[in-house]
DNA sequence: TTTTAATTGCAAGTCACTTGCATGTATGGT
DNA sequence: ACCATACATGCAAGTGACTTGCAATTAAAA
């Protein structure tokens, strides 16, 4: 539906999802491409101190209906957000309990997985989360 | 370090967890057995009305503490709850996006998959979440 | 430009918990 | 069986992460 966000610019991501190009937005988006791995939405206002946080929850909440944007539940209370990847590059990620890093991984392999472990009373399966839990390297050493 | 909560009865459970057998706590673990799947501290208390909700927190969280029962996060806002697997029988689930049917997955073939997704990043794993979202044969039919 | 519907900021509200504190009670010692 | 006390409970109030209402702005269509 979007072309990837890596060739698109700010402009052009909103016009496409209809959406009007508000200084807000575009600061947004500005910040969004810096950041590397899901962010919550208390980070990306850090970066955006100009607007209220209500307008960086809207803002994402309409960049995740429109599909330029997905959520993410780690294991901490507040969700987080990255650009949606399209179908190719859907990908997981593993968290360091230790210090939070978070680090994408490079692909999901886990189609293949989806009729071993899905049931029979299931028609369709179209979403599914996995997320790895562990310790960073760095952290081990400390 | 637990017996399997199958074949233990309630009191014991809690003198293994060195945890008072109060009333509340025995009527708690009396209608959880009731319940299949993971369940939401809302619905636990609906069950458990002589107690005062935060008496259902705070002794959830003590059994998740000494390992009794685990937390789960699906999709939506609350956490859910059971009883804590052994190694043996680690499982996840699939859950319907019409209805909110939850089916338990009968095993977890994920540690083939550690590997592979993992980074060298990481210095060990020790958790996973996967969960399948989707519509069940029932919703479907609808 | 002018119009108008989308967007923003501020304040207030909601939801899912969590904490403080005084009262109550299970259990270990006698 | 009784007492002492550390653990539990209930009620009220607090917190964190959003969400909503509404009047004031502002982007963009006419």
């Amino acid at each position: 539906m979007y072309g990837s966000v890596d060739n698109m610019n700010d402009h052009q991501i909103l016009a496409t999802a209809k959406l009007r190009a508000t200084t807000q937005r575009l600061a947004m988006l500005k910040e969004m491409r810096k950041i590397h791995g899901p962010f919550t939405v208390e980070r990306l206002h850090k970066m955006c101190r100009s607007m209220d946080v209500v307008t960086v929850y809207r803002n994402i909440k309409s960049l995740v209906a429109v599909g330029v944007m997905r959520e993410v539940r780690l294991k901490d209370a507040s969700l987080r957000y990255e650009f949606s990847p399209g179908e190719e590059t859907h990908h997981h990620h593993a968290v360091c309990n230790s210090c939070g890093y978070i680090e994408e991984l490079s692909e999901c392999k886990m189609h293949s997985l989806f009729s071993q472990q899905t049931s029979k009373k299931f028609k369709s399966i179209d979403e599914h989360v996995l997320e790895f839990f562990g310790t960073c390297n760095s952290c081990s050493k400390k």
